[in-house]
DNA sequence: TGTTCATATGAGCAATCGTTCATATGGAAG
DNA sequence: CTTCCATATGAACGATTGCTCATATGAACA
Protein backbone atom coordinates (compact mmCIF):
# COMPACT_ATOMS: atom_id res chain seq x y z
CA UNK A 1 0.00 0.00 0.00
CA UNK A 2 2.68 2.78 1.07
CA UNK A 3 5.26 0.63 -0.65
CA UNK A 4 7.68 1.90 -2.91
CA UNK A 5 8.19 -0.11 -6.00
CA UNK A 6 10.41 -2.78 -4.26
CA UNK A 7 13.80 -4.20 -5.44
CA UNK A 8 13.66 -8.48 -6.05
CA UNK A 9 15.51 -9.60 -3.32
CA UNK A 10 16.43 -12.82 -5.19
CA UNK A 11 16.47 -15.22 -1.97
CA UNK A 12 13.46 -17.33 -1.22
CA UNK A 13 14.40 -17.58 3.11
CA UNK A 14 11.77 -16.49 4.96
CA UNK A 15 9.81 -16.14 2.59
CA UNK A 16 11.29 -12.50 0.92
CA UNK A 17 11.75 -12.91 -3.25
CA UNK A 18 9.63 -10.99 -5.70
CA UNK A 19 7.78 -9.13 -2.84
CA UNK A 20 5.97 -7.04 -5.02
CA UNK A 21 4.55 -9.91 -7.03
CA UNK A 22 3.66 -11.88 -3.86
CA UNK A 23 1.97 -8.39 -2.05
CA UNK A 24 -0.20 -8.41 -5.12
CA UNK A 25 -1.41 -12.12 -5.43
CA UNK A 26 -1.93 -11.68 -1.86
CA UNK A 27 -4.03 -9.01 -2.14
CA UNK A 28 -6.11 -10.58 -4.98
CA UNK A 29 -6.69 -13.77 -2.45
CA UNK A 30 -9.83 -15.06 -2.33
CA UNK A 31 -11.70 -15.97 0.89
CA UNK A 32 -10.66 -19.53 2.02
CA UNK A 33 -14.58 -20.00 2.61
CA UNK A 34 -14.57 -18.84 -1.40
CA UNK A 35 -11.78 -21.99 -2.26
CA UNK A 36 -13.76 -24.25 0.23
CA UNK A 37 -17.28 -24.33 -1.85
CA UNK A 38 -15.20 -24.40 -5.18
CA UNK A 39 -13.35 -27.14 -4.43
CA UNK A 40 -16.84 -28.66 -3.41
CA UNK A 41 -18.54 -28.03 -5.85
CA UNK A 42 -15.86 -29.63 -8.07
CA UNK A 43 -15.33 -32.48 -6.19
CA UNK A 44 -18.75 -33.54 -6.48
CA UNK A 45 -18.26 -33.44 -10.38
CA UNK A 46 -14.74 -34.91 -9.72
CA UNK A 47 -16.53 -38.51 -10.03
CA UNK A 48 -17.89 -40.88 -12.61
CA UNK A 49 -20.59 -42.43 -11.27
CA UNK A 50 -21.69 -38.94 -9.95
CA UNK A 51 -21.26 -37.08 -13.40
CA UNK A 52 -23.41 -39.96 -15.42
CA UNK A 53 -26.25 -38.97 -12.52
CA UNK A 54 -25.95 -35.79 -13.40
CA UNK A 55 -26.37 -35.92 -17.27
CA UNK A 56 -29.07 -38.70 -16.96
CA UNK A 57 -30.95 -36.67 -14.74
CA UNK A 58 -30.29 -33.61 -17.18
CA UNK A 59 -32.47 -35.05 -19.88
CA UNK A 60 -35.29 -36.96 -17.42
CA UNK A 61 -37.24 -37.71 -14.13
CA UNK A 62 -36.01 -41.28 -13.27
CA UNK A 63 -35.94 -44.03 -10.20
CA UNK A 64 -33.61 -45.64 -8.48
CA UNK A 65 -33.58 -48.96 -10.38
CA UNK A 66 -33.70 -46.56 -13.63
CA UNK A 67 -30.67 -45.33 -13.10
CA UNK A 68 -28.76 -48.34 -11.91
CA UNK A 69 -29.93 -49.99 -15.15
CA UNK A 70 -28.40 -47.15 -17.06
CA UNK A 71 -25.46 -47.13 -15.54
CA UNK A 72 -24.77 -51.04 -14.72
CA UNK A 73 -24.23 -50.69 -11.22
CA UNK A 74 -26.40 -51.75 -8.06
CA UNK A 75 -28.80 -49.88 -6.81
CA UNK A 76 -26.75 -49.50 -3.21
CA UNK A 77 -24.20 -48.02 -4.82
CA UNK A 78 -26.20 -45.36 -6.88
CA UNK A 79 -28.46 -45.10 -4.14
CA UNK A 80 -25.25 -43.64 -1.71
CA UNK A 81 -24.44 -41.51 -4.35
CA UNK A 82 -28.01 -40.32 -4.85
CA UNK A 83 -27.87 -39.33 -0.89
CA UNK A 84 -24.37 -37.52 -1.38
CA UNK A 85 -26.32 -35.17 -4.35
CA UNK A 86 -29.63 -35.26 -2.32
CA UNK A 87 -27.35 -33.75 0.69
CA UNK A 88 -25.71 -31.32 -1.23
CA UNK A 89 -29.26 -30.31 -2.99
CA UNK A 90 -28.21 -30.71 -6.31
CA UNK A 91 -30.98 -33.43 -7.13
CA UNK A 92 -34.61 -33.63 -5.49
CA UNK A 93 -36.65 -36.23 -5.55
CA UNK A 94 -40.81 -36.86 -5.11
CA UNK A 95 -42.02 -40.69 -4.06
CA UNK A 96 -44.52 -42.48 -5.58
CA UNK A 97 -45.33 -45.94 -3.68
CA UNK A 98 -42.18 -47.82 -3.59
CA UNK A 99 -40.84 -45.44 -6.20
CA UNK A 100 -38.58 -42.29 -5.52
CA UNK A 101 -37.89 -40.29 -8.96
CA UNK A 102 -35.32 -38.28 -8.72
CA UNK A 103 -34.60 -34.98 -10.88
CA UNK A 104 -32.20 -32.28 -11.32
CA UNK A 105 -31.96 -29.41 -8.61
CA UNK A 106 -29.38 -27.34 -9.78
CA UNK A 107 -28.67 -25.61 -12.67
CA UNK A 108 -25.12 -24.73 -11.56
CA UNK A 109 -23.87 -27.74 -11.27
CA UNK A 110 -25.67 -28.47 -15.12
CA UNK A 111 -24.09 -25.84 -16.33
CA UNK A 112 -20.48 -26.39 -14.91
CA UNK A 113 -21.02 -30.32 -16.36
CA UNK A 114 -22.17 -28.23 -20.04
CA UNK A 115 -19.38 -26.05 -20.29
CA UNK A 116 -16.51 -28.66 -19.14
CA UNK A 117 -17.71 -30.94 -21.52
CA UNK A 118 -17.78 -28.29 -24.66
CA UNK A 119 -14.10 -27.15 -23.73
CA UNK A 120 -13.69 -31.15 -23.69
CA UNK A 121 -15.07 -32.08 -27.20
CA UNK A 122 -13.14 -28.83 -28.67
CA UNK B 1 -35.71 -47.35 -32.61
CA UNK B 2 -38.46 -49.91 -34.13
CA UNK B 3 -39.83 -49.67 -30.96
CA UNK B 4 -43.67 -49.28 -30.02
CA UNK B 5 -44.34 -46.58 -26.85
CA UNK B 6 -43.57 -49.52 -24.56
CA UNK B 7 -45.96 -50.06 -21.78
CA UNK B 8 -44.55 -49.23 -18.37
CA UNK B 9 -43.78 -52.31 -16.60
CA UNK B 10 -44.02 -51.14 -13.17
CA UNK B 11 -41.12 -53.62 -11.57
CA UNK B 12 -36.87 -53.63 -11.45
CA UNK B 13 -36.08 -56.82 -11.62
CA UNK B 14 -34.09 -57.82 -14.23
CA UNK B 15 -33.31 -54.11 -14.94
CA UNK B 16 -37.31 -53.86 -16.71
CA UNK B 17 -38.41 -50.85 -15.78
CA UNK B 18 -39.53 -47.61 -17.68
CA UNK B 19 -38.27 -49.02 -20.50
CA UNK B 20 -38.39 -46.21 -22.96
CA UNK B 21 -36.94 -44.13 -20.15
CA UNK B 22 -34.26 -46.37 -19.57
CA UNK B 23 -33.11 -47.02 -23.61
CA UNK B 24 -33.10 -43.26 -24.36
CA UNK B 25 -31.31 -42.38 -21.12
CA UNK B 26 -28.92 -45.36 -22.55
CA UNK B 27 -28.13 -43.96 -26.24
CA UNK B 28 -27.81 -40.61 -24.60
CA UNK B 29 -25.19 -41.79 -22.63
CA UNK B 30 -21.78 -40.39 -23.44
CA UNK B 31 -18.88 -42.23 -24.15
CA UNK B 32 -16.76 -44.16 -21.02
CA UNK B 33 -14.02 -42.03 -21.80
CA UNK B 34 -15.59 -38.59 -22.19
CA UNK B 35 -16.76 -39.49 -18.69
CA UNK B 36 -13.55 -40.12 -17.45
CA UNK B 37 -11.86 -37.19 -18.84
CA UNK B 38 -14.97 -35.03 -17.38
CA UNK B 39 -13.80 -36.60 -13.85
CA UNK B 40 -10.13 -36.19 -14.15
CA UNK B 41 -10.52 -32.46 -14.96
CA UNK B 42 -12.89 -31.60 -12.35
CA UNK B 43 -11.04 -34.00 -9.86
CA UNK B 44 -8.00 -31.01 -10.80
CA UNK B 45 -10.32 -28.22 -9.83
CA UNK B 46 -11.46 -29.92 -6.30
CA UNK B 47 -8.82 -29.37 -4.27
CA UNK B 48 -8.06 -26.02 -2.48
CA UNK B 49 -4.08 -25.60 -2.98
CA UNK B 50 -4.49 -26.34 -7.12
CA UNK B 51 -7.16 -23.99 -6.78
CA UNK B 52 -5.47 -21.37 -5.48
CA UNK B 53 -2.42 -22.06 -7.65
CA UNK B 54 -4.61 -22.07 -10.41
CA UNK B 55 -6.10 -18.68 -9.61
CA UNK B 56 -2.75 -16.64 -8.38
CA UNK B 57 -1.02 -17.72 -11.89
CA UNK B 58 -3.62 -16.79 -13.51
CA UNK B 59 -2.61 -13.70 -13.14
CA UNK B 60 1.09 -14.12 -12.78
CA UNK B 61 3.78 -15.75 -13.42
CA UNK B 62 5.49 -17.12 -10.21
CA UNK B 63 8.02 -19.36 -8.79
CA UNK B 64 7.77 -21.73 -6.55
CA UNK B 65 8.76 -19.90 -3.47
CA UNK B 66 6.43 -16.93 -4.23
CA UNK B 67 3.39 -19.44 -4.72
CA UNK B 68 4.37 -20.91 -1.24
CA UNK B 69 4.27 -17.47 0.40
CA UNK B 70 1.63 -16.68 -1.20
CA UNK B 71 -0.44 -20.02 0.30
CA UNK B 72 1.22 -19.91 3.26
CA UNK B 73 2.13 -23.80 2.40
CA UNK B 74 5.79 -25.38 2.27
CA UNK B 75 7.54 -25.19 -0.96
CA UNK B 76 7.19 -29.13 -0.52
CA UNK B 77 3.70 -29.44 -0.53
CA UNK B 78 3.23 -26.49 -3.49
CA UNK B 79 5.99 -28.49 -5.76
CA UNK B 80 3.89 -32.10 -5.65
CA UNK B 81 0.62 -30.06 -6.60
CA UNK B 82 2.75 -28.23 -9.05
CA UNK B 83 3.36 -31.62 -10.34
CA UNK B 84 0.25 -32.79 -11.09
CA UNK B 85 -0.85 -29.85 -12.57
CA UNK B 86 2.53 -29.84 -14.97
CA UNK B 87 1.49 -33.75 -16.04
CA UNK B 88 -1.39 -32.86 -16.71
CA UNK B 89 -0.14 -29.72 -19.18
CA UNK B 90 -2.33 -27.31 -17.06
CA UNK B 91 0.81 -25.64 -15.99
CA UNK B 92 3.97 -24.62 -17.77
CA UNK B 93 7.19 -23.57 -16.45
CA UNK B 94 10.54 -21.81 -17.68
CA UNK B 95 13.91 -22.30 -15.82
CA UNK B 96 15.96 -19.29 -14.87
CA UNK B 97 19.12 -20.24 -12.97
CA UNK B 98 17.92 -21.62 -9.67
CA UNK B 99 14.67 -20.66 -10.10
CA UNK B 100 11.68 -22.37 -12.02
CA UNK B 101 8.87 -19.86 -13.06
CA UNK B 102 5.17 -21.23 -13.42
CA UNK B 103 2.46 -19.86 -15.56
CA UNK B 104 -0.92 -21.21 -16.14
CA UNK B 105 -0.85 -23.44 -20.04
CA UNK B 106 -4.82 -23.85 -20.32
CA UNK B 107 -7.44 -21.63 -21.28
CA UNK B 108 -10.43 -23.97 -20.16
CA UNK B 109 -9.04 -24.57 -16.71
CA UNK B 110 -8.77 -21.15 -15.47
CA UNK B 111 -12.10 -20.59 -17.86
CA UNK B 112 -13.91 -23.11 -15.80
CA UNK B 113 -12.44 -22.11 -12.29
CA UNK B 114 -14.28 -18.86 -13.19
CA UNK B 115 -17.29 -19.87 -14.23
CA UNK B 116 -17.63 -21.72 -11.21
CA UNK B 117 -16.85 -18.58 -9.25
CA UNK B 118 -19.63 -16.83 -11.05
CA UNK B 119 -22.08 -18.83 -9.64
CA UNK B 120 -20.70 -18.82 -6.90
CA UNK B 121 -21.08 -15.88 -6.24
CA UNK B 122 -24.88 -15.10 -7.23
C1' DT C 1 -51.64 -59.77 9.36
C1' DG C 2 -47.27 -61.23 6.38
C1' DT C 3 -44.73 -61.14 2.02
C1' DT C 4 -42.62 -58.69 -1.64
C1' DC C 5 -39.96 -55.34 -3.57
C1' DA C 6 -37.82 -50.45 -4.19
C1' DT C 7 -35.00 -47.79 -1.74
C1' DA C 8 -31.87 -46.34 2.13
C1' DT C 9 -28.14 -46.87 5.04
C1' DG C 10 -24.31 -48.60 8.29
C1' DA C 11 -20.05 -51.21 8.54
C1' DG C 12 -16.10 -52.44 6.49
C1' DC C 13 -12.46 -52.48 3.12
C1' DA C 14 -9.30 -51.39 -0.69
C1' DA C 15 -7.76 -47.58 -3.18
C1' DT C 16 -6.58 -42.94 -3.62
C1' DC C 17 -5.21 -38.40 -1.84
C1' DG C 18 -2.55 -34.59 0.23
C1' DT C 19 0.58 -33.74 3.26
C1' DT C 20 5.26 -34.09 5.92
C1' DC C 21 9.86 -35.40 6.23
C1' DA C 22 14.13 -36.76 4.40
C1' DT C 23 16.83 -36.70 0.62
C1' DA C 24 18.30 -35.80 -4.25
C1' DT C 25 19.36 -32.70 -8.07
C1' DG C 26 21.46 -29.08 -10.10
C1' DG C 27 22.66 -24.05 -10.86
C1' DA C 28 25.36 -20.03 -8.69
C1' DA C 29 29.04 -18.31 -6.40
C1' DG C 30 32.92 -18.69 -3.83
C1' DC D 1 36.49 -28.41 -6.39
C1' DT D 2 32.82 -27.06 -2.27
C1' DT D 3 28.97 -24.83 -0.32
C1' DC D 4 24.52 -22.84 -0.63
C1' DC D 5 19.94 -22.71 -1.87
C1' DA D 6 15.66 -23.36 -5.00
C1' DT D 7 13.33 -27.01 -6.52
C1' DA D 8 12.03 -31.96 -7.10
C1' DT D 9 10.80 -36.29 -5.52
C1' DG D 10 10.25 -40.87 -2.88
C1' DA D 11 8.44 -42.98 1.20
C1' DA D 12 5.22 -43.03 4.57
C1' DC D 13 1.35 -41.41 7.13
C1' DG D 14 -3.46 -40.40 8.25
C1' DA D 15 -7.70 -39.01 6.05
C1' DT D 16 -11.11 -39.58 2.71
C1' DT D 17 -13.46 -41.91 -1.04
C1' DG D 18 -16.51 -45.24 -3.44
C1' DC D 19 -17.76 -49.46 -3.46
C1' DT D 20 -19.88 -54.17 -1.54
C1' DC D 21 -22.55 -56.63 1.50
C1' DA D 22 -25.90 -57.11 4.95
C1' DT D 23 -29.67 -55.14 6.86
C1' DA D 24 -33.43 -51.73 7.68
C1' DT D 25 -37.44 -49.13 6.21
C1' DG D 26 -41.65 -48.60 4.35
C1' DA D 27 -45.27 -48.91 0.62
C1' DA D 28 -48.32 -52.21 -1.87
C1' DC D 29 -51.03 -55.98 -1.86
C1' DA D 30 -52.61 -60.63 -0.86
Amino acid sequence: MNEKPTTVIDTCEDSVIHKDKVQQASARKLDESTFDALAETFKILSNQTRLKLIQALSHDELCVCDLAAILDMTDSAVSHQLRILRNLRLVKYRREGKMAYYSLDDQHVRQLFEAALEHQQE
